[in-house]
DNA sequence: ATGTAGACTCGTGTCGACC
DNA sequence: GGGTCGACACGAGTCTACA
């Protein structure tokens, strides 16, 4: 059972990839086409996104979707 | 290449999976702990869930998430 | 049982500025 | 480079009601 929000383990799996990735905020909002508040903020599990925006993230991050749901499904802790 | 929207291959493949276990639109959407008239949207691809309520929707639909993504994220037609 | 319409609340997502 | 604030447009999500 998961008890945690997907979009509260979401939040520092996005920052984790993006470091992984020698990304900052900015060049990250820019890839994926959005902004670079509401990459902060999604970072730190103030908002969260629509699956569009997720597909988004994912791509810009290197990653695909599959991804990183399966890492926000797993019991542990997915950063 | 992915040309269409997530969101809008997911319309379809929600009702897909719907059918599949034998629910209508009111039991999907009790399940899920959102409103009937929701699931009509998301199903015609009016709307696009957030990454929560996604979570939801595939559990209600007895699927993971992981697998609900999978399935729009093929080149194929996901339903 | 589903689609649609309207009205509503609140969150997503943008933008500029500042710290 | 990142956090935060305020303001904003628009979309997520609820609810009632009718076809």
């Amino acid at each position: 059972m998961i008890d945690t929000l997907p979009s509260q383990r979401l939040a520092p799996l996005i920052r984790t990839l993006r470091k992984a990735q020698g990304l900052s905020q900015e060049a990250l909002a820019e890839r994926a086409g959005l902004h670079r508040n509401f990459v902060s903020l999604i970072e730190r599990g103030k908002n969260q996104p629509t699956v569009d925006t997720l597909f988004r993230l994912a791509e810009a991050l290197g990653v695909t979707a599959v991804e990183l749901v399966e890492r926000i499904s797993t019991a542990n802790d997915p950063a």
